[in-house]
Order: C-alpha cells, then sequence, then structure tokens
DNA sequence: CCGTATCGTAATTTATGAAGTTACATGAGA
DNA sequence: TCTCATGTAACTTCATAAATTACGATACGG
C-alpha cells in the first residue's frame, strides 16, 4: 500500500525553513524534497491556516516560520495537515448487522484506538526545536560547520 | 488511503467457520463477507501455510479450523497473512544523505515503532477464543439463540 | 505601467496495491 | 465420468497521494 508522506514532507521543510532564517520559495524547497513546488504549496496550506508558516507573494517572497519552534509538536503539525490516516489496516465494513463482524471490528478498532492514541501521545511530546537540535547534533557530530549549501537553502 | 481489510476478513471467516463445525466452502464464506471466493482463498492461503486452517477439494470439501481458538492470536493471524503494512503514514525517503530529513526520519519512525509494538502486544493478547466469546455474549445479550442462519453459514 | 517572480488553485495524469473478476487447471467424491 | 471444490494466474477496477500542467492573482523593481 501507498504511504501517504505529507508529515515527513512538512517537517523537512519547516527544519530547512529554520536554518534559513529568511523567506524561502516553493521552488527551493521542492528541490529539497525533490518533489514539485505545487507539491510543497499544497502541503503548506494547513500549515499556513494554523499560522505556523507564512506565506509571500512576488518578488523575494516566499515561505517563513511564523512560530516559535518550542512550542509546536509533531502532532501540531499532523493535524495542521488535517488528521490524515494513520492505519492502513482497517474494518470491513462499520455498518454491520452479523454480530461475528461486530466483535471482530471492535476488537481491532479498540486496539487501533490504542495504538493512535499512543502514537498520537509520543508525536504530542516531540518539538520542532528538539527535531532542529537532533539536526544540529548530527551536523556537529558528523563535523564540519553547516553551509547553506549543505542544507539545500 | 484505500484500507486493507485482510485481518478484519480473516477473523470474521474462521469466527464463522468455528461456528459453522463442518467443512464451509469458499463460496459460502465469500457471501459472509460480501465478496468473491477468490478473494477468500487467497486470505486463507496464509492460514492454511501456518497450519490454522485446512482446505479439502471437491464434493463436501471446503474449508475447517486446524487449531484451538484458545492458542491463535490476532497477532498470529496478522503475521500468517504476511504481515501487512501497518501505516499509511511513512518517511518520504529512507535512503538520504540530508542530515534534516534524518532527523526527521528516525523521529517518525521511532515513534511508529513504538505505536507498533503496542498494537502487536495487543493483538497478542487476543485469542480467537476472546473474540468468539464476545461474539456468544452479544448473541446472547440479543436474544434468541442462534441459528446456522443467523451466523451466515 | 510593464515585466518578472512568486504564490494559489483547479484540472489532469501517474503510480500503486488491495480488491474484485475471469478463466482454467487440479483433485475428490458420487 | 460428472460435478463440486480448491489453486492460481491474469486481468480489471478502484481509491488516493503524488506529480504535472495550466492559468490566475499579486507584489516588487525598474
Amino acid at each position: 500500500m501507498r504511504q501517504d508522506n505529507r508529515l515527513s514532507g512538512a517537517l523537512h521543510v519547516l527544519l530547512h525553513m529554520a536554518e534559513a532564517g529568511r523567506p524561502v520559495t516553493s521552488e527551493a524547497l521542492a528541490r529539497a524534497l525533490d518533489t514539485n513546488p505545487v507539491v510543497v504549496r499544497r502541503v503548506m496550506g494547513g500549515l499556513r491556516e494554523q499560522g505556523y508558516v507564512r506565506s509571500v507573494k512576488g518578488h523575494g517572497g516566499g515561505w517563513t516560520l511564523s512560530c516559535e519552534l518550542e512550542r509546536v509538536t509533531l502532532k501540531d503539525v499532523y493535524e495542521a495537515l488535517g488528521s490524515p490516516q494513520l492505519f492502513a489496516i482497517g474494518n470491513r465494513s462499520d455498518n454491520t448487522q452479523c454480530l461475528v463482524e461486530e466483535a471482530v471490528n471492535i476488537s481491532i478498532s479498540e486496539a487501533l484506538a490504542d495504538a493512535e492514541a499512543r502514537l498520537m501521545a509520543r508525536f504530542g511530546e516531540i518539538t520542532l526545536a528538539a527535531l532542529s537540535a537532533d539536526f544540529h547534533r548530527r551536523l556537529a557530530e558528523r563535523g564540519g560547520p553547516a553551509t547553506l549549501e549543505e542544507i539545500h537553502i
């Protein structure tokens, strides 16, 4: 089953924007993600609605962060994307009069809901600042200072 | 994203077989699932390989359980199906030289792995016997004795 | 004001994999 | 031998994220 990569892409973009410190165009972000500017704009739309980023048209325009990295978690980003479907498995049908299926559905649904709650709790604990710090840690370990080229901006 | 319903379907079929107490044809099982006999055979293939069910061709043939309901968990069934992809979300790319993406990927992957472990633990605790008991509880609550028609066999 | 850079978005195409379907071979009982 | 079943390959359908195309709107620089 094909995967939904929007969360991964959005986080990647947000961290790149944090490094840039100035407006970054969809074009440049798309290059970092190896994708298309339209895909970037689509993904960023939800983040803009939640006030996490701003976009400016025209010369010198592009995307800038408008939030504090400490205050935004992976859960916030996930929800800004519209809380995409999390699981690739699910119940065969949800309105059933078959009691066997009812028993099966409930047990699967409860287990999935539990796993989802756990995942959201984890996502809620990870801030963009933590991700950024992790990135800088890796950068330091690998040696050498960051250049704009190194982070593809 | 479209869902994978094989686990739900397999469990449904197994419980119906447990009620029947005699070989049930793919045709009959497909009717209970409102699907196609070929789909049933495909799903059941993995269960047969693990020895949870047997199939017999020809007159009076069909599928029968060959395991004790107490000894088989949802996890066993899930794994017999080939451990289908669990999450609909994932990392954009797994081989990256971008440290930003690396940091993002690891944090998402760890959270997903944690949720998956939790889900598998839950699945490992639920036996087919428990599902069957739950079904019979619902049947009793709804009143009236079970007939073969009621459970679509 | 004009030209260009940039976002906004609708419409279309592509890609993927489960589900559904068709077709036919194989095997087992009556 | 005939019919009932499974076994399986091949093909079609379906849903949806991603990718692409196209065009409109806006903002800055000259």
